[in-house]
DNA sequence: AAAGGTAATGTTAACGTTTTCATAGGAGGA
DNA sequence: TCCTCCTATGAAAACGTTAACATTACCTTT
C-alpha cells in the first residue's frame, strides 16, 4: 500500500506538505501542490480514510434512514430520493442507506459510524429513532414529514397547499359532490391533506359527501376496499370525484372501479398524491399532486452537510416545499 | 470520547485485554471478559471503527452498485434487493448504495472505502465497472445478470427456465398464436428469455406470429408503442397472447390495449416477467414470472462476506436461481 | 540596517485500535 | 525438584493521517 510517506519521499517534501496538497484550504505553493499531485497520481496514492478519520474524527459517511424498506409501498419514491441525495452529496462522502426498523444496535450502526443522519420519514413511528439521534448530539435533518419540534432541522412538503390545489382543480372541472379516502389516522400528512381538502371545499363551495369520506392507510389494498364501499352507496349518494390520500390509495381505488365495472373517469373521477412512477402508466393514468421528494432530499443533504461542518443553519425557519399538480386522465370535465 | 484506555483503567487490566474481550475469537478468561464488557457498557464505550480499521485494514462497509438509480424502472426491485441485502448482512457492516453511472472517482468511492463490492447488474454497460473492480483485486460478486467470465462470482436467475415455464402455462390455457415484445437487443437476459420462449414454442407446438414479435427495451414507453403496432396488425395476424420481456413492458402494453379499446384478457392476453409490485394492482393484475431478487441478494452477500474473510468460495460453480410463475388475471383460458 | 511580518514548509505528537512478542504462573511429567 | 508446556495477560510498536507548533527565508517598514 502506497502512503503519504512514499509521496513525500519522492517529491522531496515532508508528509505534512503532501497532506496539505490534498486538502483544498491549506496554505501551499501552487507549484508544489501540482508537483505533489502529479507524483501521487503516478504512484497511485489514495488517501486512507481510516487514518484521516482517526485524527479528524470524521467518517465521511452520511446515514440515511427510511421509515421502511420492506413495505411494498412508495418504492419509486425511495429511488427518487436516493438519486437526488447523491446529486447534492459532496464527492468524498458515502451514503449508508438504512431501514429505521432494523436498527438493532444504535451504537454500532449510527453513533460511531456516520457524521450525520438524514431521516426520510413517512410515519410517526420514526419519532423514537429521531429523538434518539437528536439526544445523542449527532447532526440531524428530517425530511418528508412535518416535525413539530422546532429544534430539529426539518424539510417537508406543503401538503395542505398541495391538496388544496388539487381540489381547486377538481372544482374547476365542474365537480361538486366529492369524497375522500384519507391517509393513516393521526399522521401529520393525513391531517394536513384533510385540511387542504376542507379549505378548498369551503372556498369553492363544494359538497363533501359524508358517506364517501373514509379513513384509509395509504395502501393500495385499503384504497381498493374503501373505494368498493363508496361504489356500493346508493346512486344518489355517489360523489363524482374521490380524492385519494396518496397514489397507492388511488391505484387501489382504480382497481375497485375496474372490478365493479365502473369507468374512470367517465363514471367517476379520481385524484392521487405523490406522483409515483406508476401513476403515469396506470389505466387510466392518474391526475395527481407531485410531492417534491427530489428537492427535499437535495435541500436536506445540503443543510446536513452544513450542520456537520459547523456552519450556521437556520433551523427554526423550517422549509416547506410546494407540491405541484400533474394533470393526466383520471379527472373528467363535467 | 470514551476509549479502550478508560475501560482498561476501570477494569484494572491492559488495553490489550479489553481489545480481546471485544473480539470473539481471542483467548481470554470468561470471567475477565464478562467483567470488562459490563464496565464498557456502563461507561458507554463504543469501538472506534477508524482506529480499528487502520490496523486491520478493513472498512466494515460493503459497496452495493446498481445499474441505474435514476431510471424510473425497477424501483420495487431496488428496494426488495436492499431489504434482502440487509437480512443477510453481518451486524457491524454498513451498506453503501451507489449508482454505477455516477462513480466518477473509482478510487474515492470504491478502492479505499469498501471491503467488497456487490454489483446488482441489469445491463451490459456495467461490464466496464465490473472489470475495473475485478482488476483492482477487490472482492466482487455480481448478481442479477449472467456474467460469462467464470472467474467472477456470479448469481443470476434462470431466465430461460422462467420464460419457458411462462409460455408452457400460456399453452396450457389453450393459446396457440403468440407474440412477444423482447428486452434490449443483445442483453444476456433478452437472449435467454427469447430462447426460453423458442423452446416452449417447439415443445408445445405453438405458432409464433412473426409480425407480432418485436424488439423492445424493457421500458413501459416502448412496451406501449410496440403493443400498439401489434394491435394495428390485420385481424387474422393477431396473436391471442403477447409475452412481454418484463413487467414494465407489460404495463406499457396494457396501456396500449386500454387506449385502443382492447380488453385484457378478454380480447388479448399478456404475461410479464419480474413480478414488480404494481403487477399485483394493475388493471387487470398481471400474470408474470417472479424473479428471485431476494434470494440472489442474500446469497450474493453471503458469498461476498466469505470472500472478504478469505474463505474458499466455489466461484466456478455459478448459481442459477429458478424464477416462479405467478398466476393472476392477464392470461385468458381459451 | 534592524525589526517585524508573512508565506511556505518541516518536526513531532497525537488519534484509538490491534498485533507481535514477552512474561508470569500453574499444571503435568520425569 | 526441575523442566516443559500452556493459559492468561501485559508492554510496546505500528497503522497512515492531520494538527499544533516551530522554523526558515524573504519582504516590507521605519
Amino acid at each position: 500500500m502506497v502512503t503519504i510517506k512514499d509521496v513525500a519521499r519522492l517529491a522531496g517534501v515532508s508528509m505534512t506538505t503532501v497532506s496539505r496538497a490534498f486538502n483544498e484550504k491549506a496554505i501551499i505553493k501552487a507549484e508544489t501542490r501540482k508537483n505533489i499531485l502529479a507524483i501521487a497520481d503516478k504512484i497511485g496514492y489514495v488517501p486512507n480514510f481510516n487514518a484521516r478519520g482517526l485524527v479528524t474524527k470524521k467518517k465521511f459517511i452520511i446515514g440515511v434512514f427510511f421509515s421502511s424498506l420492506h413495505d411494498g409501498t412508495s418504492t419509486s419514491f425511495f429511488s427518487a430520493a436516493i438519486g437526488s441525495l447523491y446529486d447534492a452529496l459532496p464527492d468524498n462522502y458515502l451514503l449508508s442507506i438504512n431501514d429505521i426498523k432494523r436498527v438493532n444496535s444504535f451504537e454500532q450502526l449510527v453513533q460511531n459510524r456516520v457524521d450525520g443522519v438524514l431521516v426520510v420519514s413517512q410515519s410517526d413511528d420514526d419519532d423514537e429513532f429521531i429523538y434518539q439521534v437528536k439526544s445523542s448530539g449527532i447532526p440531524l435533518v428530517v425530511i418528508n414529514r412535518y416535525i413539530s419540534d422546532r429544534e430539529i432541522c426539518n424539510i417537508a412538503s406543503d401538503d395542505f397547499a398541495g391538496l388544496k390545489d388539487g381540489v381547486d382543480y377538481i372544482a374547476s372541472r365542474g365537480h361538486k359532490r366529492i369524497g375522500m379516502i384519507e391517509g393513516i389516522a393521526g399522521f401529520t400528512s393525513s391531517v394536513q391533506r384533510r385540511q387542504g381538502f376542507d379549505q378548498s371545499v369551503i372556498s369553492n363551495n363544494l359538497t363533501p359527501v359524508e358517506a364517501a369520506i373514509k379513513i384509509g392507510d395509504y395502501s393500495s389494498k385499503t384504497g381498493q376496499e374503501k373505494m368498493a364501499e363508496i361504489l356500493a352507496l346508493p346512486k344518489e349518494q355517489q360523489p363524482t370525484c374521490v380524492v385519494c390520500g396518496n397514489d397507492d390509495t388511488a391505484i387501489g381505488a382504480l382497481r375497485a372501479c375496474y372490478l365493479n365495472g365502473v369507468k374512470v373517469p367517465d363514471d367517476i373521477s379520481l385524484i392521487g398524491f405523490d406522483d409515483i412512477f406508476y401513476s403515469s402508466v396506470s389505466i387510466p393514468s392518474l391526475t395527481t399532486i407531485r410531492k417534491p421528494i427530489g428537492q427535499m432530499a437535495g435541500l436536506g443533504i445540503k443543510d446536513l452537510i452544513a450542520i456537520i461542518n459547523g456552519e450556521k443553519v437556520d433551523i427554526a425557519n423550517r422549509v416547506k416545499i410546494q407540491p405541484q399538480l400533474v394533470v393526466r386522465e383520471s379527472v373528467a370535465k363535467l
